[in-house]
DNA sequence: TTGACAGCTTAACGGCGTTCAGTTCAGTCT
DNA sequence: AGACTGAACTGAACGCCGTTAAGCTGTCAA
C-alpha cells in the first residue's frame, strides 16, 4: 500500500496524492485506508520509510573505498533517489521513519567511518552534515526542476533573471551558480563538505 | 497582509494558515484576498519574501570581519530567523521571492567574498552551499522541535531510541549527534562547511 | 450627476481528511 | 452443520478547504 502510494507519487505529485486517489488505485473506498493507517501522515511516514528502504540496498553494497569516496557515493545516491521521485525531498524531509529498517544501513555507514579512524561522535556529525546538505540541496533543486529529467520552472529562467538584476552584477553572476548546472552545484558543495570533514573531524586533523 | 499572515504563522502553523483564518484576522471575508493575490501560493511567496526582507537588514549590518566569520554569521542569522517562525524553513524553502529585494543583500554578501579574494563563481558556490546546508538543517530541526523554545516531538526521545537500537551500537550513538544538542550539531556542520570552502575554493587553496 | 473602478460580500462548487455505523466473508470452534 | 469472530471494507455524512462568480458599496474624477 505504501508501495502503491509511492508509485503514484510520480504521476500526481505530493499535492495530488489524496486518500481518494490512492484508494482508487487499490480498487477500494477511501475510508478503507483507515483500517491500515491512523491518518494520512502515518501513511506518508510509511511512504518515506519505503523510499529509504529502497535506497538502503545499493548503499550497503558500496564496496570498500576511502571514507571520502564512501561518503560522496552515499550523498550522490541519496540525491539521485530523491530526484527520482516527484517532490521526493519534501516527502522525505517532513516525515519520520515508521520502523527500524534504517538502523542496519546506518550502522554500516557509521562503521565505515569509525574503521577509517573517526571517533563515533565525529562520524555521526560527518554523516549528519553530508545528509543534511544533500537533502537541502535537492529540495531547492526540485523547486527549480520538479520532475526528474523534466522541464525547469520558467520562473528560474536565467537570462530573464540576469536582466532584472542589472544593477547587481555579482548577484546576477550568482544566479548562474545557483540555478545553472545543478549537477555541478551539487558536486561543488559535496566537495566542500567532504573536505571540511577531512580538515575538522579527521583524527589526523587535530593538532 | 503578508505581514498579517506571517504574524499568524506562529499561532496556527503552516497547516492552520488558511485563507479563511487570515481573512478573519483582517476582518474581511476569505474571497476578498483574491483581490490582492492570484492564489494562495502567491500569498505564501509574499510571506517568504517578507521573511527574507526582515532578515536582510541585520545581515547587511554585519561589520567588517573575515569572510569566514561573515559567512558563519550569515548562516547563524538565517538559522535563527527560520527557527523564529513555526514551520519557517518549510515556508521558506518551498517558495520563490516575489520581488528583487533579495538582490541588494545578495550583492553585498557576494562583494564581501569577492573582496576577500574569491572568484565570483567560487563565491556563489560558497554562499549557496552554506545557505543550502543551513536550510536543510533547520528543516530537520523543526521536525524535532516545531516551535522556537518549544517542546520536542516525543517521537525523537533519545533514551527510547537507544533502547530500540540495542543491536546497533554505533547507530544508537549517532542519534545523540543527530537529535541531541541541535545547536552543537548545527555549529559542527557549519565549521565543516566553512573549513571546506577554505580548502577547496579559496584562492590560496589551489596549487 | 454620472460613471468608473477599487474593494469588498454572499453564495456556491467540488474536493479534501476524517468519522461512524453498518456489511461482507473467510476461518474457527462446538 | 451452525454460530461466532474478527479483519477488511462500504456508504453516507461532517466540517473545512481553495476557488469562482455575481453583485453590492463607497470614493472620486469628469
Amino acid at each position: 500500500m505504501a508501495e502503491t502510494a509511492l508509485g503514484l507519487l510520480n504521476e500526481v505529485g505530493l499535492e495530488g496524492l489524496t486518500l481518494r486517489r490512492i484508494a482508487k488505485e487499490l480498487n477500494v473506498q477511501a475510508p478503507a485506508l483507515y483500517w491500515h493507517f491512523k491518518n494520512k501522515q502515518e501513511l506518508l511516514d510509511e511512504v518515506a520509510t519505503e523510499m529509504f528502504r529502497r535506497m538502503s540496498r545499493p548503499i550497503v553494497d558500496v564496496g570498500r573505498t576511502t571514507w571520502q569516496e564512501f561518503l560522496a557515493e552515499y550523498s550522490r545516491m541519496l540525491r539521485s533517489f530523491l530526484l527520482g521521485y516527484r517532490d521526493g525531498a519534501k516527502v522525505f524531509s517532513g516525515t519520520r521513519f515508521t520502523d527500524d529498517s534504517y538502523a542496519a544501513p546506518l550502522e554500516r555507514m557509521m562503521t565505515v567511518l569509525v574503521d577509517a579512524g573517526f571517533p563515533p561522535r565525529a562520524a555521526a556529525h560527518a554523516l549528519h552534515t553530508a545528509h543534511t546538505y544533500t537533502v537541502g540541496h535537492v529540495i531547492e533543486e526540485q523547486s527549480v526542476q520538479p520532475m526528474p529529467g523534466g522541464e525547469r520552472d520558467p520562473a528560474y529562467d536565467l537570462a530573464n533573471r540576469a536582466r532584472k538584476l542589472e544593477g547587481y552584477p555579482l548577484a546576477a553572476e550568482a544566479g548562474w551558480a545557483f540555478f545553472g548546472d545543478l549537477d555541478e552545484a551539487f558536486e561543488t558543495g559535496l566537495r566542500i563538505v567532504i573536505a571540511g570533514i577531512e580538515s575538522t573531524l579527521t583524527p589526523t586533523a587535530a593538532p
